[in-house]
RNA sequence: GGGCUCGUAGUCUAGUGGUUAUGAUACCGCCCUUACAAGGCGGUGGUCACCGGUUCAAAUCCGGUCGGGCCCA
């Protein structure tokens, strides 16, 4: 075995890097905005998945002649890295200072793309490496600020105080983005509440803690059981303040008793309630998810002041039930703690007011496939809040926002000042002149960066003054409802402009059975492992076998099936350079195998290449295997070497023969190359070509006239190939058939048959259809 | 709870109204015929999830049921 596929990968990959791929000046562009990788930990299978699909698409473009623009980033922003960075070098954000915090997440950052990049290279994808950029560099601080202050200047962006979504866990606010449901153990109490003028009703609780809260009782206005209740007042217990019983038709009298505590502020339905009634405050949780009940705890967390009051209220025999429950709590997805809400005061981006606009710009997009758009339109249509984009960490990057403590004045630095770090400069106030002036401490979601990717990229090539609308963006399809959405409203809110003509989805990563990857399972896989085992070609031959939007299993025949292609190319190759004709015979081509196999070939292009261009990559693959494999390999080459052994061919004959092998390998080669970018890159200089094959056109047919009799042939060989297969399970080698066609077979074609078929004869007759008989065989038995 | 999606040989998959349902992989038989045994040839294997409807005709269209997956609440 002489094919050792690490050795043509690294051998390759280190040519590549010291001459990349040429940029073609064509007339289509194709502008990649390139997901960026978190820097949160290294590449998995669902990046082996989708990234390499990206390249096929942008070399194929490249080959087209188009210009292609290729960028390569990674997001190094916010939580995701912070919190990498606080696993890699356990330790506690929360003990360090914000400059300690983001020179670590810098160091931890700097260091895990490094690694991250050796193993992107090794995908073979052509992307732009040399000039990553980073979304926490200097120019996506300038770019994020920038943009921001654009839209807090026109009013699109601005600062409220208001209910917003708190991780008590990390300590800052969120958006509805970063909001998952999960169904958590939970558990009821059931309490009653006096009424002022005699008489109890009745609740049921999850969050006892915030008794304390409590400003209302309120059932459904439909539930008859409490209709002489509705507007008296009632004590609540341990606190002792009274509130009245209000209706809602929120309130599902299914729920508990049917009715509750209306609480400053439970969930986001408390909230309503409390708006629409003009209810007072009673907030006992503060920003950093601490309860300060006034009575029984102060500064306790949210879990020991939930044990402190069920503990007091057992004492108290106030609690008449407990009962054990599932259900669905809002968490953060990042840590999984549950949600709490408060009213402080954040920046926001408005979206509320723009549904309308936003789905008609997801109109504008071509999705792949189309069905994705239903849930980019689902997320649009939920939305119910605006965008809070200020979060309270230290790693990220900060809001660009001064306020005066003097006249109040809120003032912003200047375009030409960014990127500012607010908190190491104190201007004066432009207003009334008073140095009294604080900075915003918070940093930007983000998203708030993510969403500006096409615009980071063509600002970084120059490109913006060209280009506004990029061709395709790459994605993942559970990032729908955050980068997709977040990018077509900046987008929107910006230039007034779709961000990118196509959006293409890619699925889930599963096992072999079906399930999701995960840790915990133990059936992870890494494309390492897969490189090492099968090679990245075969990497990217599993990956492109899947339409878009597809879940995709690691399934180890794809991954075989690969091999078994770069393998059988390899051995393709060195045969049909083996062939040797005169020299630069420039013939055309006259024999009926070599006008046959370049008709089949034109076929071939033709349906690969319009199959390329609606970006359908699977079926283009799928057409060219059939013709590479069967055809070209069981049929054509087979000929060749008949034409090469067989004394029936002359000089001239065999050159022609040479040549169009030749053509015809190296156009398979052009067609497989975005595929499988190394074994094709070896097989062309194996062909004794020069330069790289990634900077050859894609080929164009050469249309022949054909008459199409050459295919009656083709089939009398299979049939005589099955004959001789079954002859010899008897233990017999066929010598000499009978043909019996309707259509004359040709002595040329005849010539071939006997020859690729090894026989001694091969007579011929008129017949209806199309048979094979033997007339002559020898047998093998050894006497 | 709402939405989307999928269900085809042991396994995976092609097939959006028309011969006998595509191919891969696995398995069995034969062949080491000088590119390739990581190959070639031949073969076994299917109630196209289930029920009903539309139609001359359904894997395909419609409705429902069951089961898997995902997104959103």
């Amino acid at each position: 075995m002489d094919l050792d596929l690490k050795a043509i990968e690294s051998k390759w990959l280190h040519k590549w890097k010291n001459s990349p791929s040429k940029n073609v000046n064509g007339n289509r562009a194709f502008l990649i905005d390139t997901p960026p990788p978190t820097v949160s930990g290294l590449p998995h299978i669902g990046h082996a998945f989708s990234y390499p699909v990206q390249d096929m698409m942008a070399r194929y473009r490249r080959m087209r002649g188009d210009f292609v623009f290729y960028p390569w980033g990674f997001d190094n922003n916010g939580l995701a890295t912070e919190r990498y960075a606080e696993k890699e070098r356990g330790f506690k954000v929360s003990n360090l200072s914000r400059s300690e915090v983001i020179s670590i997440c810098t160091d931890v950052s700097n260091e895990t793309i490094r690694k991250m990049l050796e193993v992107y290279e090794k995908f073979g994808l052509s992307a732009d490496f040399a000039n990553y950029l980073t979304t926490y560099s200097k120019d996506s601080w300038k770019l994020s600020q920038k943009m921001f202050l654009e839209l807090a200047r026109s009013g699109k962006a601005y600062r409220s105080e208001s209910l917003t979504i708190r991780c008590p866990a990390c300590k800052t606010a969120i958006s509805q983005i970063e909001m998952k449901d999960e169904n958590l153990k939970s558990e009821y109490f059931f309490l009653d509440f006096k009424g002022v003028e005699g008489g109890y009703l009745r609740i049921a609780t999850t969050r006892p803690e915030l008794i304390g809260a409590c400003v209302a009782l309120c059932v459904n206005p439909s539930d008859e059981r409490f209709t002489g209740l509705v507007g008296k007042k009632f004590i609540v217990p341990v606190y002792e303040n009274v509130v009245k019983l209000i209706t809602d038709e929120s309130v599902l009298p299914e729920k508990g008793t049917g009715a509750e505590m209306v609480c400053t502020f439970g969930d986001q339905n408390d909230y309503e309630i409390w708006k629409k009634n003009n209810l007072e405050s009673r907030i006992i949780i503060n920003e950093n998810g601490r309860v300060n009940d006034g009575k029984l705890f102060t500064n306790k967390s949210i879990q020991e002041a939930r044990s402190l009051i069920v503990q007091y209220l057992e004492k108290e025999h106030l609690i008449i039930e407990r009962k054990k429950i599932e259900h669905s709590v809002n968490t953060h997805e990042r840590c999984g703690t549950p949600l709490e809400l408060g009213i402080s005061k954040q920046w926001f981006i408005a979206c509320m007011n723009l549904k309308e606009e936003l789905l008609s710009q997801g109109e504008k997009i071509k999705w792949h496939p189309e069905f994705m758009k239903v849930r980019y339109e689902n997320w649009v249509k939920g939305l119910k809040w605006d965008w809070c984009i200020s979060r309270q960490r230290p790693y990220g990057i900060p809001i660009p926002v001064y306020y005066c403590t003097s006249c109040d004045e809120m003032f912003f630095p200047s375009d030409g000042e960014l990127p500012v770090d607010p908190s190491q400069k104190a201007p004066i106030c432009p207003k009334c002149g008073s140095s009294s002036v604080i900075a915003d401490t918070d940093v930007m979601d983000t998203w708030a960066t993510s969403s500006l990717t096409p615009s980071m990229y063509l600002e970084r090539a120059g490109l913006n003054s060209r280009y506004r609308i990029m061709t395709a963006r790459f994605q993942g399809h559970d990032i729908i409802s955050t980068w997709a959405f977040t990018t077509i409203l900046r987008s929107y809110l910006h230039w007034n402009s779709i961000p990118w003509e196509h959006i293409f989805i890619s699925g889930n990563v599963l096992d072999a059975q079906g399930a999701k990857m995960s840790k915990s399972k133990g059936n992870t896989s890494y494309p390492e492992e897969i490189i090492d085992q099968y090679g990245a070609d075969s990497m990217r031959f599993w990956a492109s076998a899947y339409s878009m939007g597809e879940d995709a299993r690691l399934r180890e025949q794809e991954l075989t099936r690969g091999r078994r292609t770069v393998i059988k190319m390899f051995n393709a190759t060195k045969l049909v350079s083996s062939f040797n004709g005169e020299e630069n015979s420039k013939r055309n081509a006259t024999l009926k195998h070599n006008v046959w196999v370049l008709q089949k070939l034109n076929q071939t292009i033709l349906k690969v290449t319009e199959l390329m261009e609606v970006f359908e990559l699977a079926k283009a693959r799928l057409e060219l295997d059939k013709f590479f494999w069967e055809i070209f390999c069981d049929d054509y080459l087979e000929i060749c070497k008949a034409v090469f052994t067989s004394s029936d061919y002359d000089v001239e004959q065999r050159s022609e023969t040479a040549e169009v092998s030749k053509i015809v390998m190296e156009s398979i080669l052009r067609m497989y190359a975005p595929f499988m970018p190394f074994i094709t890159e070896e097989c062309n200089e194996i062909l004794g070509f020069t330069e790289s094959i990634h900077n050859k056109t894609w080929p164009a047919g050469i249309n022949l006239q054909d008459d199409g009799t050459f295919e009656q042939s083709i089939e009398i060989i299979h049939m005589v190939r099955a004959l001789k297969s079954n002859l010899k399970t008897n233990g017999l080698t066929l010598k000499a058939v009978r043909v019996g066609s309707s259509n004359p077979v040709q002595n040329d074609e005849l010539q071939i048959i006997k020859a690729i078929s090894r026989l001694n004869a091969v007579e011929t007759r008129q017949e209806e259809k199309l048979t094979v008989e033997a007339i002559e065989s020898t047998s093998d038995k050894t006497t």
